[in-house]
DNA sequence: ACAATTACTGTAAACGTTTACGGTATGAGT
DNA sequence: ACTCATACCGTAAACGTTTACAGTAATTGT
């Protein structure tokens, strides 16, 4: 006679009495290791799932001394990419079975960042995914001293003690520049860019391809900021207000940009006529406002992939980039200098 | 004399053997159940850190018959308005001491929703939060089944069966629309709403508030979608194909919002001058774009938290809905209608 | 001085799995 | 008929924590 289950949930070890069988062959028969096979393991799964059995991943995470999740630590900044790479990491975590767990994690709040990596730690993830943050110098030595597998997406950080796969930030730089320079710009602004961090490697990018060309760089024409919307705004402000007018603004993001082109036009500029903007990034987001935004679009997606992918595979990864592409849009036209001459 | 660690975590026991302890108090001592004060606590606590102690979730889990972690399963429709949920949701937990648990599950795949929902209940979270979710009617039976709290937001979804939280979508439809009759609009159209869902009852709000103006209700003008930015530029195609042209659109998110004003710009038509067009939820986007849109501005990110609060209250919490505010902006002016007289 | 309370601590069981190891059939090979 | 391999299964330990219960020492009240 079967008692009402009273809200507790069936256990292995009900299975097995049932069926006159030891809980190790439950065990093993419901989780397919091959030594079990036809006859058992149909019956053994057949009552399973009659008796609405639901495994106890925490007993199995605490013999086998691991979980099988990952986590995923995001720096709270409020920009809108990241989306993209986690879609990618949940997709490539759900086709090996694994749980992600999202954490939050200030961009220089220690003690935040210090709070996500232990519960990281503490649940035994395989492994942790960090995402654009710039992780403090103690905790990648915490992440190491307890071996956890550890990778950084979009930004690169530990100075080669963590693999990074991100995008070639001075490259990057380097090549927005340029493309607009060869469409006849010559004084470019550089809005929305970190303090720290490697994504200011765009600013070294940028710098050099300016010097490539003859160009001077001019400090003030570098605005920094933590890629928000408000600071495309602010440093567009900025930019009109000086005599010396840009003709040409690259955004630190795609909301940068947004920001900057609201703003030139808000003054009554013409974008691109009077100014043109681009962006880093490229999300979905380029091909929905008016004008579209040119941008330096990188492969989120694929960096989520591959962030779990090289998490998970057995040789410890290396760090790499992943290629970008410019998409000129509408956001950019010609500038002052297209054919030499300075208009 | 200390042996190197060996890559092996340092245990309660390893704790209380170092002091001369039972483990029993170093378990007390470090979860402050005030059953040990001063002296023991801070010895028990300094040595802890200093052995690196990090304690093993799995155990405590086990033993405890639960984790501290929350479930979030989204749909994975391509909207943008869940990342204020989701910060909501976050927020609320990280005060609670509570890990998040992301989960996508798609809106009618029931494999991926079967998935989740036995994830969730594997961890033994503390409760499942659906956000968005049209939940299989036999998935709610299993949620019952196991007795895991469990609450939805901004989808009234289960009949009563769950708690939900969320917009009062008849009313915002109704609301939407007189807003746009009170300006002069006769000839609404309404784009990108699902065919399933609490979400259609926008449809029943717009289509009393026809009535009670005495406006027929034209079918044709209703189109269908996923809320997603496509629908926006599909159902202002057709819309400007048809010989009686709307004169205002409502979209069912910000990015239907969105396609909708692109393509009736991209068609020649000025918006608002010869097209009115709003969005239902409000997003940081619609201040972002150009012109700004209109919106039915809902309170996601309160949503999230008390969603949170909610979930983990002690007596069984009743569904309820939270308030809107409809904020005009720059998509929406006066129509052809607007001193009784038609143009 | 004794009882009663308080403050602290230890013992040991329990949570539900997994898995190394050993055991028993069954069948095949010689 | 004997050995050996194969296929299946059970026993029991282990994972690291929490917590009910009981015990001891210190403090208080009378």
């Amino acid at each position: 006679m079967e008692v009402m289950a009273e809200a507790s949930r069936a256990t292995l070890k009900d299975i097995a009495q049932r069926l006159g069988l030891s809980t190790a062959t439950v065990s093993r028969s419901l989780s397919d290791t091959g030594e079990h096979r036809g006859q058992t393991v149909r019956l053994v799964k057949e009552t399973a799932k009659e008796m609405g059995y639901i495994r106890n991943t925490a007993a199995a995470d605490l013999v086998q001394g691991k979980s099988h999740a990952l986590a995923v630590i995001l720096s709270n900044t409020k920009t809108n990419f990241d989306s993209s790479i986690i879609e990618g990491i949940e997709q490539s975590a759900a086709e090996r079975n694994l749980d992600v767990l999202i954490l939050h994690a200030g961009n220089a709040d220690l003690q935040a960042q210090r709070r996500a990596i232990t519960t990281a730690v503490e649940r035994a993830v395989r492994g942790i995914i960090l995402v654009s943050l710039e992780l403090q110098e103690s905790l990648i030595a915490t992440i190491e001293q307890v071996g956890m597998d550890c990778i950084s997406l979009s930004s690169f950080v530990g100075g080669g003690r963590l693999p990074c796969i991100t995008s070639d930030d001075y490259q990057m730089g380097y090549e927005a520049t340029q493309f607009l320079i060869d469409r006849g710009h010559r004084r470019i602004g550089l809005a929305g860019i970190p303090q720290h961090g490697s994504i200011t490697l765009r600013i070294s990018g940028y710098r050099q391809c300016l010097e490539d060309n003859s160009i001077p760089y001019k400090e003030s024409l570098v605005f920094h900021g933590g890629c928000l919307y408000q600071d495309g705004i602010a440093a567009m402000k900025h930019c009109l207000k000086s005599k010396e007018r840009i003709s040409a603004l690259i955004g630190a993001s795609d909301l940068v940009a947004m920001g900057a082109i609201n703003q030139a036009r808000d003054q009554g500029l013409d974008v691109p006529g009077e100014v043109s903007v681009m962006s880093f990034d490229g999300t979905d987001i380029v091909d929905m406002v008016r004008p579209t935004i040119t941008s330096v679009t990188q492969a989120f997606h694929r960096m989520g992939v591959e962030g779990v992918k090289a998490l998970l595979s057995a040789d410890k990864p290396s760090s790499r980039f992943l290629p970008f592409r410019i998409i000129s849009r509408q956001s950019t036209g010609p500038g002052p200098y297209l054919h030499g001459d300075p208009k």
